[in-house]
DNA sequence: ATTTCGGATGGGAACGTTCCCATCCTAGTG
DNA sequence: CACTAGGATGGGAACGTTCCCATCCGAAAT
């Protein structure tokens, strides 16, 4: 039996020791010192940690200098499809700089988006990825003063001295909105959750109602959860039962919008185009429903590496110096059949 | 100016001199022993705490106990809308264990399986859930001898001492037949990614040519990257061009086949029913496509939960005593109008 | 009154790193 | 040849915890 019944993890003390040399050496070298060594050392380092299986304790690591090498990204809802985009580039751009991703779902709670960030930072994260639903503001700005990076996806926060990162949503709208009164629709429904807070949707919300002043046309909107459809569909039906019968679209705020509208709209049996569907955020499924489903989509990814972008670009910056950035990026029209006559 | 340049965070000494008691005391209070210490003592700790913003240093934490009160998950490609789910399930089962989830993404490349399998365990997590596209056998089983509890989504491993946790691919292959064969259809296309390595892919094949064999149907299989449509596109107009005319349907392997095939069938211009359409793994919008798609659903939270369910146990159960368990979940079928003729 | 016990508290040694300072050596300089 | 500069290496003190041992005290038992 040679298994030794609980085979710790070598440290870098018994790696030194094997190798006939020093743990600063050894720190040196995994610490990307190497060349600081002698080819002749860093061949025994690298012999003696192979043998022994070692691979430094990041806690450790993180314990001393502070580098904890972790970034975390606190995710409002990780079902969605967006919000998993955007987490792919950002773990993307992590990886390119050697930083590993945290991540933390809320599920929408704002009780859990105060717990998370208070575990963010416990683990003394590096940078902060914020794609909140509530208003921690307070905790939010207590990260922000000792001197954590933060970046807020799509979501302006008063005081706190953060990025933000996100849609241009008023153009995204403008898009919308031009396309649709092009495609010859004139009276519209927005569709979207309720826009509390500071949230994009609030911003979208906005623009949508200013854009139907402007453009002469004529709009409501629903904005209530979509949990049961039930009364999205109600409203959907007073929508398509309505009198004069202009041509009328539906607007959707983001893909669970798109999602439970098309679903009310196949389930009052109203065809595709005919009725206008447009949604923001592109998905998956958009060209196979019906006729298609126009979208605008989002770069994702880009929206992703552009966050760790910005934390990078803060961390080296000193921190304070610079007031913070605003980088927003423009949607994108996909035209399919549901805006088709 | 009352802010200090750079507020570093407080320490439990701080807090300790703070509310006039020992480290010791503040380390209880924090580490889930309040009870131990009187009323009064904890309402100073808790005050003096408060006052001075302080949460315990996890690294610190991780250091001395050994515990990083960190799990990691290494999954293959957290685009796919299955991983997501289950990983939901992972991460709402973690919360409530007081643990908190490292996520790394590996786009289904085995080197950076590689790197992220070490990444986490440089951490010192303490578990694995491991969902991987490659074999990283070698590196798994270096972190089971050295004590970590692992658990495999989907994916059993032969030498490896892991818990196992997926669904029954068996009976779910079983199930989709009979209810194609029950509605009538013939002869049947498999369509799947490769099924390299040991992952699902290959069983859910194996017993589709097991199956069609047993009930006497006919079928093929189409095991091709699906990045481009090309070759899948030409393979099903060959199906459906196929001489004898009996019904045939096509039987998808995972969500990625299911989009893969219906963006076809669609391109094609096949009717869904006529030629029948059966996915495994539910995805949101199967039931809005034509008449609906008929899915095989997989509990995917429950997966999730048994992962950590499975890691804990075996935390608990003195790591090496008790034999790795396998635990297999049913999926239910979800019919509609795809397989209606 | 003495002993014993147990609950509340505190002191200090780890934990595995990093990093500031040596120290040692070799080669270049005057 | 004495002196120095600088590259290679190593020793040891942090970093912020946890946890093993005290220590202290009042109450119960003798």
């Amino acid at each position: 039996m040679t298994t030794p019944s609980l085979p710790r993890r070598a440290t870098i003390l018994e790696v030194a020791r094997a190798a006939g040399a020093s743990k600063t050496s050894v720190s040196r070298y995994f610490g990307g010192e190497r060349e600081r060594l002698s080819r002749e050392l860093q061949g025994r380092i690298a012999e003696a940690a192979r043998r022994l299986g070692y691979h430094p304790n990041q806690m450790a690591r993180g314990l001393k200098g502070g580098r904890s090498r972790l970034i975390g990204m606190l995710v409002a809802d990780i079902r969605n499809p967006f919000s998993v985009a955007v987490m792919h580039g950002v773990e993307q751009a992590c990886r390119e700089q050697g930083l590993s991703l945290l991540v933390c779902n809320t599920d929408n709670d704002p009780a859990q988006e105060r717990d998370h960030l208070a575990l963010l930072a416990s683990y003394r994260v590096e940078g902060l990825v914020v794609n909140a639903a509530g208003s921690p503001d307070r905790e939010l700005q207590g990260l922000a003063e000792q001197g954590i990076p933060l970046v807020l996806l799509d979501r302006e926060l008063g005081e706190v001295e953060a990025e933000v990162v996100g849609l241009d949503n008023a153009r995204a709208v403008d898009l919308a909105l031009d396309h649709l009164q092009g495609q010859g629709y004139r009276e519209l429904l927005y569709v979207s959750e309720p826009p509390e807070q500071a949230s994009p949707r609030q911003a979208r919300l906005s623009r949508f109602r200013q854009g139907i002043e402007a453009r002469d046309l004529a709009g409501t909107a629903h904005c209530q959860p979509l949990d049961d459809g039930e009364s999205l569909q109600r409203t959907i039906a007073d929508f398509l039962a309505r009198p004069g019968g202009a041509p009328g679209a539906l607007l959707c705020a983001n893909g669970n919008a798109t999602l439970a509208a098309t679903r009310a709209l196949q389930a009052l049996g109203a065809r595709l185009g005919e009725t206008g569907l447009l949604g923001i955020d592109e998905l998956d499924w958009c060209a196979l429903v019906g006729p298609g489903i126009t979208t605008l989509a989002q770069p994702t990814e880009a929206i992703g590496r552009a966050a760790v972008e910005c934390l990078m670009h803060r961390r080296e910056a000193g921190d304070r110096t610079t007031p913070a950035r605003r980088v927003h990026f423009q949607a994108s029209l996909i035209p399919r059949g549901s805006t088709r006559r």
